[in-house]
DNA sequence: TATGGCCGTGTTAGCGCTATCATTAGCAGA
DNA sequence: TCTGCTAATGATAGCGCTAACACGGCCATA
């Protein structure tokens, strides 16, 4: 067996077999693929049967220079595994579609470092605009993104400061309306569990937003929990059961995220615990595997879709607004009260 | 605000800017950069501090047209929304890191038009290998494929008739070896859960595999119920439910996959019906939500990570066989009875 | 019939890099 | 002292495409 798969001899097409086999010039051939300038009929045809018939692709990579335009976005997440990024890319995906764009993935594992490297790789692409996750970034990282030159979204988060543009809820704010809902139905032993990750700046302002909210009714955490990696289900029950068995009297568990909060609610469930009515139960983001759960977690919908619909707005400049860059839209989620918090 | 976000009339940078910066021909600074040829430390540190003090990126578009080289490896896959594939992913990018090569994701939501031109998009840019999953594409799509002269590596499944190398499992032997150990313990009437979806090829052929071993025991399929979109763990709910009432004499059920299993595990718990004395359950995947249900399901696992792992070993042609192309690699999934079937 | 305009096409000159070869300086060995 | 080498750097020529303009032919209008 001998790469490339096929036996090829020929080095690969370039406008020039086009050109040669319709017997017009190259660029006519160009205009005839971008569909850009006038072409007669008769001559459109003819190129487009040479080219189809040689199984000619053009190469980007040498249009994308001559031309300075590459329509690819970078979009730069820190994770794929839970539920919230596949559907900003969906979000994304959907609004880029009948742009030209098309969406290419970073993934930075929560790791700054990692997301630098991943920025610097995809500028080096220099795509038409950049989505990223977070406020928060290196100082390099930082600089990178503001001297780009282009089009940059902050997405998820509006608690801070954006380079260029930002689309996203405040967790500050959604931590402390839950800690005022929590509250108003009457509870008031509260535990928290989370993940361990220092950079999931998201999930830090929630519970600093949820201390607060405590604190304003005069009370604070009873107990807090945190985990590491494995199953989020899994860890959800094991965390629930120790926090429980250290501090039995709790009569409210706040999750980090609905996935933790689902296996709590499990397990509560397995030991025959009154849901809501001697603990109440609470997540976050609004996943749609909450919906076939015995009982459903109460929770906070993240606004996932629409940050990757605006986001993307934002870059194919197409906001209703004609604002051009420095746009920033807060959007505001939705505390769905399910059934693990007390109806006052 | 104007755009760019930072206010900066210069364009962007160049190596002729670096090369001036630090007084040594355009050429010399690629060496550097690239740490290829031989740059006396001075004058690497001279054009590294210079490169750095101006923020210099640079720009790979001119570089892969130039040293007819691009560190792309594009992954087009179905979907991210199940889990499956971004479990493959994560085997990928853990293969490719130490490789300078880097995945770009196409995602074709099952639909082979939608294939066609995120191949065509990916081949446009001129990849160094295309990882695809599936051994089914449009007649263009594997026209493409044959023709494009770089590795090729189709993954997870492995019946049927690869292009160049192929990376799986056999979904039929799965769905096959599946049925044996069901009757093996002892049910009679099964039915079979799954997706509407006929793109899904490894459905089908599980499905078809499931049936085949079935009839080697003299059975069939006792009912089937198929679902289209919606929150996989409340479809395996409600299909669960509506299967057994129209058929209530069934004793086992065989989902599809793992999330529609888990909600029809859910849904038998919450009815208090025996699993798996009076019914049993298995799924498909081997998803790690299933350590924190209350019982563990029967299913078998994909192998997703290995797979993508293997793959990018293809591509960047680290395989230790020193094969080069053509490579089929037969993984063996391994059955995980779980809690929900009788043991004999 | 002259004139201007437009339509369809070709020509030219890069885009920002890197492959390749040329060139220089420095030095060992004859 | 000269040759022959190596190490470090520079000059040149593209990679495959597109922007920008140039250029003929053809038409409508005057």
């Amino acid at each position: 067996m001998s790469r490339p798969p096929v036996a090829d001899p020929r080095r690969t097409l370039t406008l020039r077999d086009v050109s040669e086999a319709s017997g017009v010039s190259e660029m006519t051939v160009s205009r005839v693929l971008r569909n850009r300038g006038d072409v007669s009929d008769t001559t459109r045809e003819k190129v487009l049967q040479a080219a189809r018939a040689l199984g000619y692709v053009p190469n980007k990579i040498a249009g994308a220079l001559a031309s300075q335009r590459v329509n690819l976005v970078g979009v730069i997440i820190p994770s794929m595994s839970n539920m919230v990024f596949p559907e900003v890319m969906t979000g994304i995906s959907e609004t880029l579609e009948d742009t030209g764009l098309q969406p290419v993935m970073g993934v930075t594992n929560y790791n700054p470092e990692r997301e630098e490297s991943v920025l610097y790789e995809m500028l080096s692409w220099r795509p038409s605009g950049v989505i990223i996750a977070g406020l928060e970034h290196s100082p390099a990282a930082r600089a990178m993104l503001e001297s780009a030159g282009i089009p940059i979204v902050e997405i998820m988060d509006i608690d801070g400061d954006p380079v260029d543009s930002a689309v996203g809820i405040s967790h500050r704010r959604a931590g402390r309306q839950m800690a005022e809902t929590i509250v108003a139905s009457g509870y008031r032993r509260i535990g928290f569990l989370g993940t361990k990750m220092p950079e999931d700046h998201r999930a830090r302002k929630r519970l600093e937003g949820f201390r607060e909210g405590l604190a304003r009714a005069g009370l604070e955490l009873a107990d807090e929990e945190y985990y590491g990696g494995g199953s989020a289900l899994l860890k959800g029950r094991e965390m629930t059961e120790a926090i429980l068995r250290r501090t039995p009297d709790l009569d409210f568990l706040y999750y980090s995220n609905d996935m933790i909060g689902a296996g709590g609610l499990l397990w509560c469930l397995d030991q025959g615990i009154d849901v809501p009515g001697r603990l109440g139960l609470a997540g976050f983001n609004g996943v749609e595997l909450l919906d076939g759960l015995p009982r459903k977690l109460a929770t906070m919908d993240a606004c996932r879709r629409e940050i990757g619909v605006h986001a993307a707005e934002i870059i194919a400049g197409k906001r209703p607004s004609g604002v051009i860059g420095g746009e920033l839209i807060e959007l505001f989620p939705t505390l769905q009260p399910g059934d693990t918090i007390r109806r006052p």
